[in-house]
DNA sequence: GTTCTAGGTTACATAAATGTTATTTGTTAT
DNA sequence: ATAACAAATAACATTTATGTAACCTAGAAC
């Protein structure tokens, strides 16, 4: 999944928090949606199904604990990350918190960068709680996404970053024809603007070391792997 | 580990209990073996050898507090992670609980979604216990993670802590590729800002003292240990 | 056939990531 | 307080990945 297609809900009642944290997950690509209470917090919950939601503890209408039993409650979001916004110290709110069905505790003040960081680790661990496929075989081509190997016969290929990402991309779904829209969306990101030729020379220096009868192009459509 | 392996005995006697819970960690994948006192539970446990114990406290025959003592004394099953089903304010039974050897508590009445949680939180952690083997052996490189000592052939190695966490890391799946992040969060903690040279001069320092072609480079993702 | 279009190819410039060393700062034991 | 070691950083070097320009080719459309 790519960082933008991650949704983030930012619960705060001051609107300082809510702007500096989105601002910091903002440029970090995420997809930010905020609200000013617990009240707001379970309703957009509910419509945008985020996959993060970072609470604060003390809030007017319904407090974050409350928030987060209920959204706890929602069937779709039963196994939304929740994490909440607490003042150092709060030990009681910490309690009731992991009672209520927290996943983890950011205390205030708020440095941007932990926060960050923090904020991926849980998205890292959410991850690697689907279930994903990382050794694809076709043909006689391995791709081990885990230790970002490639095995051709038995010979080990090494690919730089993109080209590995590309070939990941294209045997994901074999004989399926990726668009050069969908290539650019998954394999650069939407933000990153290439040029006209910049797939075309990656595609290329695959079939030098893949082998070029591999990678058929769709002329006005994008390219498929065929094995 | 795969959730269809992770084995969970639950014990009640109520019936409604074992069927409600039961069907809601079934369908998060797990599996459940049941017993409806103490007596089985200690039988079932000793031949199952679950992962997790979530054991009622008030029960004929042999009360939970009483079961978990006994299981407690089974060789093989002191690390598996026990958890109280309580009453909400049954004080007295925590601490004794904790005294049996409980590691978490679950108060009655059951809200699924937060029991599945909290299981899910328990079995994290037991997860991250999981992969602290204390000695492994790579090649001729052998690791013993409690004596914090590494032996290279015959001749004993002596590693900085940051050295030999990030060795430890390393060495804990080798071929996986870490990435920069992951190996930030694990070996300094997220809440732990630091350079963005800082790996790079430690990964340095053991190639130094391991040898420089067990550490790989993966660039624009991370390292990885090859033997 | 000519033109047009999408894609192919190559060599190269540049940006990004990592490597390296020296130095500073922090910690611990004596 | 000092020595001895650990850890982090700064500054710079080196390497590599990546994107682009410029040109080429094949085939479709006219």
């Amino acid at each position: 999944m790519k960082k933008r297609d991650i949704k983030i809900l930012l619960v705060d009642d001051e609107p300082d928090i809510l702007e500096i944290v989105g601002y910091n997950l903002t440029s970090e690509g995420f997809k930010i949606f905020t609200a000013e209470n617990g009240v707001k917090a379970v309703k957009i919950a509910k419509k945008e199904k985020p996959h993060l939601i970072i609470l604060d503890v003390m809030m007017p209408e319904m407090d974050g604990i409350e928030a987060c039993e209920q959204i706890r409650l929602i069937p779709e979001l039963k196994d939304v990350i929740i994490t909440f916004l607490t003042a150092r110290g709060e030990d009681y709110s910490q309690l009731a918190g992991f009672d209520a069905g927290a996943d983890d505790y950011i205390t205030k003040p708020i440095k941007p960068k932990v926060l960050v960081s923090k904020v991926k680790a849980l998205l890292r661990r959410y991850k690697e709680d689907e279930i994903q496929e990382n050794i694809v075989t076709i043909g006689n081509l391995t791709i081990d996404r885990e230790a970002y190997k490639i095995l051709l016969g038995d010979k080990e290929i090494v690919l730089p970053r993109k080209e590995f990402e590309l070939l990941s991309l294209l045997t994901s779904k074999p004989e399926k024809v990726f668009k050069r829209d969908e290539i650019l969306d998954k394999v650069w990101g939407n933000e990153v603007i290439v040029g006209g030729r910049t797939i075309d020379v990656h595609i290329r220096k695959l079939r030098e070391k893949i082998g070029d009868n591999s990678f058929k192009t769709v002329k006005g459509v994008g390219y498929k792997f065929v094995s």
